[in-house]
DNA sequence: CGGGATCCATTTAGATACTG
DNA sequence: CAGTATCTAAATGGATCCCG
């Protein structure tokens, strides 16, 4: 039996497709960790440094994502040079407590999977001979 | 402050990068819920059928990168027509409590998500005039 | 400094057809 | 039934240059 409101693909505002396939990209959930850390806004810079491998194109875009989505402040003050804050907001503080948990099972179950995979690999490997 | 060996991308086994962004992709998490819900084995071709929209490929994959991780478990039978059946594993069910929260902080968030950006893109069509 | 615009390489997804 | 193979379309990611 399947909770189809919850889950169903086909329900026109899945849940699941509408809000975790963003928090499931590359960069978003490791942008909320960064500002969650920090506890405190950073500027566009400090969080390009914060993702040593993120381009600046996709902080930018990922920044507006979270922005749009009511889950980062964008605060801008007009100085030269300019300067652009980000803070988490009330809605990301009540996401935040949930992701912690899986932050910490993926660092406690990483070993055991990149060992399956290991495994499955060879499997792999031997069955294609 | 940031908690580098848990987040750093650069850290060669970031958690983040090595298991949430798998479970973070367009089906897997969608399939761990299915057979989670069903409680019971599913073959291929239920699987199918509970996701209306995925293709055989991308189900194949997404089983096949599950199985590698050791989140579900592959049963074959060989019989005539061939069955197939897929279960969670003991290390998928630890894993399960941590995303219910998360389906549902999805469902209790949407309505003011999709709000959120609807005002945003309404913003952005007025700055661009 | 904080991006936007553009171009290009790579990856990923889907449709279709086929097989053990 | 449970997939694989192949081809194509689309989305993603990165590099570079530019601007307020």
């Amino acid at each position: 039996m399947i909770r189809r409101q919850v889950i169903d693909p086909a329900f026109p505002q899945c849940p699941i497709r509408n809000v975790l396939a963003r928090i499931g990209d590359r960069w978003t959930l490791l942008t909320l960790l960064v500002l969650d850390a920090a506890a405190q806004p950073l500027r566009f810079k400090e969080l390009c440094q914060a993702l040593p491998d993120v381009s600046q194109k996709m902080l930018a875009s990922t920044l507006k994502a979270l922005e749009a989505d009511g889950l980062v402040q964008r605060q801008s003050y007009a100085e030269i040079p300019p300067r652009v804050e980000y803070v988490l907001t009330d809605r990301s503080r009540t996401l935040l407590p949930l992701l912690h948990p899986l932050v910490d099972w993926s660092h406690r179950h990483l070993d055991d999977i990149l060992a399956s995979r290991l495994r499955y690999a060879e499997q792999q490997a031997e069955a294609a001979e």
